[in-house]
This record gives structure tokens, C-alpha cells and sequence, in this order.
DNA sequence: ACCTGAACACCGTTCAAGT
DNA sequence: ACCTGAACACCGTTCAAGT
């Protein structure tokens, strides 16, 4: 079959990149429940089955998506101090993440780390050890920052939504809430509807753990359980 | 009808409250994917629809259940530093989500927040503000634990399951993931590839972040925004 | 080798009807 | 008032068949 033939029938045949990339597309234009393996076949017009000779089923099609994400994340700075370079390499990731909402859950839904994953961890704890901070302690720091290491924001809430007018009734029921979102409203400058500023949240945090690793570093801490 | 004819035909009426407990129940024994309407039903021996007269769909089944769970979290100590009260009613809370393991997901899953965790983050405000930091550092204190306030491990992946034997791959293709695996293999002291001590990880970063707010508290830390 | 069609065993939810 | 039955519009996935 020539080229011409082929474009004129229109059978360009599918593959696993093609595949994924479609659903990363189709994710980020419809939103992951909508994503269904039928929906994706429909926008590649081709009948669900075909997807099943390119993915076993809809895990690995989400493992694939996951790791198209996780691969968008910058490689690490090089000739800075640790602190720079994680810190660097995590508001990257949270940049991919922004990039595609849905991400997050995906990742999170996953049994176990994928390739892309692995890779990235590794990579992220050799920064730490690169750093100075001794196995034993970079252990403990990669624990302690879990998702947030792939830019993860770990608020309990997605706050970014539209927030409308705060609710009247919230001030008597919950006094101390309604104090403190009174406090985002003034810092906030801009609309008072707006809420919080998410990235300051999160890099308040972020900073708040490096400078607590950072500490522990230079005391020479280690974990004091038994050999 | 008398009692003995109810108990006799088996018709115990269903409430919201009796939908709940079960749905708790069920989820606890056969997972939360496994969790439909129609299990629920056939679990109470009745038709699927009669579930809606008592829940509108199934996102206010679980908004229920996650409030039902929330719920058990036990009430703030009294009578000791912020620091102790704050962490204690956080390990309730961690040990709440153990003894549900669909509970994280589920919470994570609400659009917004529901009303047993809106009480308990103005209880948990209230305890950082009692404690003596400002409005200002008790909400980005707040933001900063984000999930955690409720037990939220934050870790990327459930390290609780069965680990199996080390992948001896591993350590060729991520060399620093393998080098931290060795470090818990020989922290852990029992088995080997019983992996990570989770409580010991939860509680390293929860009292990393304690302290460090106590640190900003004591240097009475104001965000530096313009107001 | 790659794609198709029909079917299976499920979902959440509606609607109009029963008692 | 509370529950039922049948139906609708979906799922992911199997299997055997087409080309």
C-alpha cells in the first residue's frame, strides 16, 4: 500500500504512543471520568477492542498516562546546592501536575510505582545524597515528603475552583475557619472571592521541610532505633 | 403490625443511619471498588432503588460514609502544650483511617468539604490558635499539613502490602532507591522484606513540621506579603 | 498482524407503578 | 410513605470471527 492509498482511507495504524498521547489529550480535554477505553476509541476512530492489542486493559492505559506525565518533569539543575536543585525539580513537577489536573489522582490510583517513577525517585535521592544527607537520613526525608516530591500539594481540598461569596452561616458554625479565610481575603490583595494563593502554600511548605532536612543534616542526625 | 409480625416478615425499615453503617461495613470487608449501590442493596435485602429515598446518589452515600469515619476521630486533650494536643488528635485520626483503608480515597474524592471535617479543621484551628500562633501562621500552618491533619500518611504508594523480595534489578536500574531499601531492610530488624515502619515514617515528618512551626511561632513569623 | 461485531456481566439512575 | 420492576444509557472485557 502507498502512502497516498493509506491517507486516503485514512488507516493510519495505531500503536502504544499514539495511544497514550490520545488519552493525555483526551484527559486533559474532557476530564479523567469521562475518559473511558470506549469514548478514547471513539476519538481515535477505531472500535474499543483495537486499543486492547496496543494496552492489556485500562490500568495500563492509566500507567502509561501516568508516566507521559511523570516524563514532562525537568531534569535536575546541575552546580547548586541541594536545597536549589530539589526544590527546582519539585515546582517543575508541580508545573506538569497543573498542566494536567487529572494526573494526580492517576498517579496516586496506581498499585505501585511506575518506571517513569522509579526513575524520578532515584533520581531525587541521589540529590539528597549528592547533598550531603547520609542514606539513612535521605530515607527518612523521602518518607516524610511522600507525593509531595512529585509536586503533589497534599491540600485536603482543591481550593483553586471558584469559592463564591463565603457562606454566612460558616462564621457561627465554624468560627476559627472563618478567621482564617477572613486572613487569606486581606493578604490575598486581589479578589476577595479568590482565596488562597496556592503557590505560596505550597512553597511555604516545601521550604518549611528542606530547611527542616537541612537541620537535621548538619546535626548529624541519625535514627536512633537499633541496628 | 405488631413486633412479632415485623420480626416475623423481616421488615426492618431502612434509615439513613442504617444505609450508612452498612455501606461502613461493607466497604471495610470487600473494598470500596467493590462498593456499588446494588451490593449495598442486595446487602440489606432490598431493591437498589430503595437505597434513594434515604441518599440522594451515590456521591452523597460516600460524602456519609467519610463523615462517618471522620466522626470516630477522638475529641482534643485537654490540659497540654498545642504541640502534644495537636499531634494526638492527629494519630487518632491516622489510626481512624487504618481501620478504614477506603477512607483516605474516599475523603480525597469529596468535591468539598463535608460537614464532620469542616468541625474538625475548626477544631484543629482552634488548637494551633490556643496554642498562641497568629491567625496569619495558622492558616498557612494549616495549608502546609493539608491532609495529614486528618491521617493522610501522604506516602506515594502503600508500602503496607506484601513487598515480596527485592527485585534484584532494581538495584542496577535505580541504585539510590536500592541503597535506602538496604538502609530499612536493616533499621526494620525483623523481616526483611517487611520494608518501612510506617508509624515511625508518619510520625518523623508530622514532628519535623510541629517543630518547625513552633520555630516560626517563637520567632513571631508573619508572612511578608503586603497586607 | 491487526481490527471487528456481538455478547456478557456489570454500573448508576429514571420513571411509572404498586401496596 | 415507602418500596418495587422494568428500562435506559452506559461500563470494561471475552471470544470467535473477519481481512
Amino acid at each position: 500500500m502507498t502512502r497516498q492509498e493509506a491517507t486516503h482511507t485514512q488507516r493510519i495504524f495505531l500503536n502504544r504512543d499514539r495511544v497514550l498521547r490520545a488519552a493525555v489529550a483526551l484527559a486533559d480535554a474532557i476530564g479523567i471520568d469521562a475518559l473511558s477505553m470506549r469514548r478514547l476509541a471513539q476519538e481515535l476512530d477505531v472500535v474499543p477492542m483495537a486499543l486492547y492489542k496496543h494496552v492489556a486493559n485500562k490500568e495500563e492505559l492509566l500507567d502509561g498516562m501516568a508516566d507521559t506525565v511523570v516524563g514532562e518533569i525537568d531534569p535536575p539543575a546541575v552546580g547548586s546546592d541541594w536545597q536549589s536543585v530539589v526544590r527546582g525539580r519539585i515546582l517543575s513537577a508541580r508545573r506538569a501536575l497543573l498542566r494536567h489536573p487529572w494526573a494526580a489522582r492517576v498517579i496516586e490510583s496506581r498499585t505501585g510505582p511506575t518506571p517513569a517513577v522509579l526513575a524520578y525517585l532515584d533520581s531525587m535521592a541521589g540529590s539528597f545524597r549528592d547533598g550531603g544527607l547520609s542514606a539513612d537520613l535521605t530515607h527518612h526525608v523521602m518518607h516524610a515528603m511522600g507525593s509531595r516530591l512529585l509536586g503533589f500539594s497534599q491540600e485536603l481540598f482543591d481550593t483553586s475552583g471558584p469559592s463564591g461569596p463565603p457562606d454566612p452561616g460558616l462564621a457561627a458554625h465554624y468560627p476559627h475557619i472563618a478567621e482564617l479565610a477572613a486572613t487569606a481575603a486581606h493578604e490575598g490583595g486581589s479578589t476577595v472571592g479568590g482565596g488562597c494563593d496556592d503557590q505560596f502554600e505550597f512553597e511555604f511548605a516545601l521550604d518549611l521541610l528542606l530547611d527542616g532536612f537541612e537541620r537535621l543534616r548538619r546535626q548529624g542526625w541519625t535514627s536512633t532505633r537499633k541496628a
